[in-house]
DNA sequence: GTCTATAGGCAGATAGAC
DNA sequence: GTCTATCTGCCTATAGAC
């Protein structure tokens, strides 16, 4: 799914890979929707043990940024995209199950990183205009963006260029 | 394509829509990459064709950044997702032709842009660290992000915080 | 829980009449 | 240039043996 989409792969390359039949598979996911809802979830629920990892580190929300920036950075190897990113791009034609699962998956982000930007600004280390959500957005948008635009070049440079600007213009300006 | 990705849709879907048989269509484009690269074409036409008449207009660069930024707001209308974009996630799976025409798009986006961010840097209406053509790279994925993340939200809001931010932070900063 | 076999449908594509 | 008719192959999904 990270590599081709939810509409670019079927039940027959995944048998392929697994070394098992399509009929095994309908066992376990009894039908392509559920297969790709759980791999939502399981996605969902590794990025969260990442973001609970990060917060369990000692450093400041400009170290928590470069972490989560860096945990998009790991999509680029073997040329995948972020899952929810590319389901983002195919959101018309998922079933609703799958939909959900997607905004569920954005919300939670959006409120980490949230609670990061106010744990910075209190602390002067981040600044920035605009409320903690709408800047958490940005952030999401321009991290998805920029790996989105990578693949067609196959250039990590692209995805480092535009997260190392975006993470630099949050840090405070040290002479205002 | 930019509803449901290349994909998400068939010759079926098309010659429905236009009270045709698929064979007719076949007609016209043999294959369902010629469609593809045709579409791409006319897409970055357009989008030529629209980039001229920003130059054409007078106004600085900051101006000419808003309306290209405005460009890519228009995709909004119908929940579509920029054609390019959604072509970039779907990347793994497209035919050779279609690759290229993805590239090309891309690259000239990042000329002009390029340009119009060293004329607003030498006549001091914008401001930024490092090369043009990486501001520009930014750019892009910033807008196309904005873009990707709003579908699942339905909401043109998430696309305009991210791209007014991001263009607030070319402007010169007036107290430095 | 995995398999073989197969159903039923839709995909992209072609032949050939008009 | 558009049509009807059809092909071949792959898709998701199911039945039922082991």
């Amino acid at each position: 799914m990270q590599l081709r989409g939810f509409n670019g792969f079927s039940y027959a390359d995944v048998a392929v890979e697994l070394h098992v039949t399509k009929a095994s598979l309908h066992y376990h996911f009894a039908g392509k929707a559920d297969l790709g809802e759980s791999l939502i979830r399981r996605y969902d629920d590794r990025f969260a043990r990442a973001l609970a990892e990060i917060d369990g580190r000692r450093g400041g929300a400009p170290a928590k940024l470069d972490a989560y920036a860096a945990l998009y950075g790991r999509a680029l190897e073997g040329e995948r995209m972020c899952l929810c990113g590319m389901l983002a791009a195919e959101y018309q034609t998922l079933p609703e199950a799958m939909r959900r699962a997607v905004v569920e998956f954005f919300d939670r982000n959006e409120a980490w990183l949230a609670d990061v930007l106010r744990e910075g600004k209190r602390s002067g280390s981040l600044d920035y205009p605009g409320s903690a959500r709408d800047v958490a957005r940005t952030i999401i948008s321009t991290l998805e963006g920029a790996l989105l635009v990578s693949r067609p070049y196959g250039d990590e440079a692209h995805f480092h260029a535009a997260s190392r600007r975006l993470l630099q213009s949050l840090r405070r300006a040290p002479g205002r």
